[in-house]
DNA sequence: TTCTCCCTCCCCTAAAATAGGGAGGGCTGC
DNA sequence: GCAGCCCTCCCTATTTTAGGGGAGGGAGAA
């Protein structure tokens, strides 16, 4: 474990409100010596949370001009599961480019390193580090501290989870099998009456599973259901 | 970097396919000196992946039973973000205990950790090392080996998701904002009128944006089109 | 044993989804 | 300037789903 790494985590040991949360980006650009640190999360109890050492203009006019959506980093970060280098990103959109000149001019760092993060119902998140230097110097930097990124941004991640009261596991019962056959079929678009062959009962019957199991789920039709189930992981498309 | 995961890595350069990944297992089995290391993935391109050291008696028995359904250990670790130490489950339940001795007898070791890993579609996966050892002494060796269990788990599922192609960029148009706002109203529940009237569009409106959307994804419905939407993670419940 | 859950089947009506046609104005990139 | 996509609205028609009832047998747990 490197040095950096430890400071940090002996950080994060008293690091357990929100508040103390955002101060986190701020300890880690010190640490590791780097022009920025961010993580935004995109789905904590339902809503985003960003700690950032971002220009507070930036962040600002960030969320107003709905940047999460267009964004090519969280874009491409969310879509893949290792850790993207921004200069591997696709530059050919003019949209792209234009986006990035404009954080250059709010003070965002030419190089970047952004590590996507999952939880176990929908809880995305990112960790970015960006910084000035040159190619070559960014990439002896990443190499050296990949490893710890990638754990801080768990840590972080974690500790995002626990202060957001989002790590409680799921009241509610669990589905039966056939609720789960029901949904995972449902899910991956068949009609009902289709799902019913495949599972060789009568709709009518299908469809006490799906009113279960919207029970359980607490969703309010079917298509909720399946996407609640989604979420939580029990089924997959 | 400790020298056991240095070992581990350059082994994995030359990890390229399905086959090489199944060796993974028992190499980690012997650099880090433990009874069993196991790696299994629900969905890669939809099929379910393994590579463990375990008895292959008790994997068939395992596959045979549906236990993945079951396993407390599985079901636990899918539910949390952190890693999970086989003595926090909740060990209640008769059913647990029964399959736990079953396990025991197919040499699975008393003591165990098990760190879930998520990428971007639904790709779910969990690592997990067993020994025999006594409390103190497994608390010891977690604690000095949790990092590089936790890369290690990642960068397994990152090379188990090369080699079986399931990091290929998604193909398709991105959804227009408008084509969001619906699916995202839709995943949580709400009828197509409702979304209308949220949205101040006529439903008749909303319904060329569904209908576009589900074109877009390739789904097969509504429902089908929210599922996508979410394992996409360009939307979230 | 009793209680709870699971699985299976059936009836009904109203609402929603699907499928096929249209149309016009606006913005953006090449 | 034009092609392409986005946003908005309209029509008719059929099929499917939603959600409300009710009913019985079986397995497992307290």
């Amino acid at each position: 474990m490197t040095k950096k790494l430890e400071t940090f985590l002996e950080r994060l040991e008293t690091t357990n409100t929100v508040d103390d949360l955002s101060s986190l980006a701020d300890i880690l650009r010190d640490t590791y010596d780097v022009k920025n640190v961010s993580y935004l999360a995109t789905n904590l109890n339902g809503l985003p949370f960003v700690s950032s050492t971002y220009d507070p203009k930036w962040a600002q006019h960030y969320e107003e001009q709905k940047y999460m959506l267009i964004d090519p980093v969280v874009r491409g970060a969310l879509m893949q599961f290792n850790p993207l280098d921004w200069k591997r990103l696709d530059w050919s959109s003019k949209r792209t480019r234009a986006f990035f000149n404009e954080a250059v001019d709010f003070g965002v760092g030419q190089q970047g390193y952004t590590i996507p993060i999952r939880g176990p119902n929908g809880q995305t998140a990112i960790f970015a580090i960006n910084h000035d230097s040159n190619d070559a110097g960014w990439e002896r930097y990443i190499g050296e501290h990949a490893h710890d990124f990638m754990l801080i941004s768990h840590y972080f991640h974690q500790k995002a989870l626990a202060a957001t009261h989002t790590t409680e596991p799921i009241e509610g019962r669990d589905l039966s099998p056939r609720e789960l056959d029901v949904l995972k079929y449902l899910g991956i678009g068949l009609s009902r009456g289709k799902v019913a062959d495949i599972l060789k009962i009568s709709e009518h019957t299908l469809r006490v599973y799906v009113d279960s199991a919207r029970y359980k789920l607490g969703a309010l039709n079917t298509t909720h259901a399946v996407a609640i189930a989604l979420a939580r992981g029990v089924i997959s498309v």
